[in-house]
DNA sequence: CGCAGATTTGAGATCTGTCAAGGGATGTGG
DNA sequence: CCACATCCCTTGACAGATCTCAAATCTGCG
């Protein structure tokens, strides 16, 4: 069962877990549900007591108003992890959505604390995600808060494109999005109509493109630069030695 | 050394902590740094290895622009951690500026492996308050995505006078806040020209004045309305049953 | 007093939202 | 095969929100 996952390519990547934990993981990753597109998967202000790793495919985690309108908080990849914090929390604010047909392994939040218990270094592996899933949100603020609207697309675009290249996708395929432009519009906190403008003034640039219903990312270079995007946050930096030689001391006592 | 500080008021909240949790986490704290108004306390982009608990006094958390502008994620109250995730993460893609004087607590991040070790109450009731940080992440994604500019002001000012009443600031104290106008538009993305415009038509409503250089919230509910404010997000939800059950196994063994 | 920083206001330019409508693709049922 | 519905994409026109530039006032402080 050492199916490389995108999670784990992502986890491989620290190289800091050794093959117990691989073990581990694979046993919260047993059971494994798919579901089709356009699917709920977590009910806003319901309770949550799974936690579930996206194996492929699409989904979204977002709010929504009263009104209808709502705001995607976040594009949720391969790899990436859903209801991290539901042990400890047992209702969900946001709800999570299916963009395309998806599989999922899905697991009691509560089997953390027991699979973890015995594997320090899995522990600091995951948090690690969460850590790196902390930063794609305080991106997403500044992308919302301090650009305009086809720079947000632009500097999206890059973001979605480094993080499924980091996942294990080649070049083309991660510049294969099964976005519609209204899924864009509530991501980056814009009317579809002007989601719409801004998607064809890149189209004007030759940076993208629509084939089949899926977004084409034709010029990942000129949407850098148009974006002015820093790559920086997305880093996959090492883990510190001081942090390695602290879990290999507990370890062993 | 069983200081109330507005940590230990949060933790303390959640009915889950033992004796031995608070001792651990003492020891932690024991260091103490105090520093002025407007000084870095973390650089952008620079090693962070050290993680601080903020023990009195405001600060931000912000990304900033080659040209100046900057986009704050997250304004940081007593109680709140910085630099969680310190321990995986050697170099921080954000800055922290304090706003007014400030008391922290500081300790190198990897002192966290060894302490939580033993401690898996404590261990789940700081990731407990990692969650909550990220769901206010969430709530700025949505307040600044999907609402106009004074329902954003009105929002962030509740959101404000919440988390200071569950840190233990008693209702007077919470409804003063030591925000500039170039803060507030710093955090709302917006300009600071606009930002004044907002404060100002809710000024007009006899919603908020300002006083010594401080912002008094004279009318929460009035706020609260103007806002749709929906409290869900920062509720203190007790820890699920199963969660306990699952840990106190832990322990025993 | 004089300076620096914060607040305030006006005017005009720019960006973005809303309303409305049309086109294209796809699928369903007759 | 056609009629019809649905969903998505696209565009125009106009209204409203927000930004930028500029300048005046105010406040605390040395």
């Amino acid at each position: 069962m050492s199916r490389q996952t995108a999670l784990h390519v992502r986890l491989n990547a620290l190289q800091f877990l050794g093959d117990r934990d691989f073990d581990v993981l694979a046993k919260l990753l047993r059971h494994v549900e798919r579901a089709g597109a356009g699917e709920l998967v977590v009910v806003e202000n319901q309770e949550l007591n799974r936690t579930r790793v996206l194996l492929s495919g699409w989904a979204c985690r977002y709010k929504s108003f009263a009104d209808g309108r709502r705001q995607i908080l976040n594009l949720l990849l391969p790899g990436d992890v859903i209801g991290f914090y539901a042990i400890m929390l047992n209702r969900s604010d946001y709800g999570v959505e299916t963009i395309t047909p998806v599989d999922m392994a899905v697991f009691p939040a509560v089997d953390l604390v027991e699979s973890l218990a015995g594997a320090p270094h899995l522990t600091l592996g995951l948090s690690w995600v969460a850590g790196q899933s902390e930063r794609l949100l305080d991106e997403q603020i500044t992308r919302i808060g301090r650009r305009n609207a086809s720079e947000r697309m632009a500097h999206l675009f890059v973001e979605l494109f480094l993080r499924l290249r980091r996942s294990g996708f080649d070049h083309d395929a991660a510049c294969c999005l099964p976005l519609t432009q209204s899924v864009l519009a509530d991501a980056l906190g814009m009317s579809h109509v002007h989601a719409n403008r801004s998607f064809r003034a890149l189209a004007r640039e030759r940076a993208v493109s629509i084939r089949d219903g899926k977004i084409l990312l034709d010029d990942i270079a000129r949407l850098a630069r148009r974006a002015r995007f820093d790559a920086r946050y997305l880093e996959q930096s090492a883990v510190p030695e001081r942090t390695k030689r602290a879990v290999k001391k507990q370890t062993m006592l």
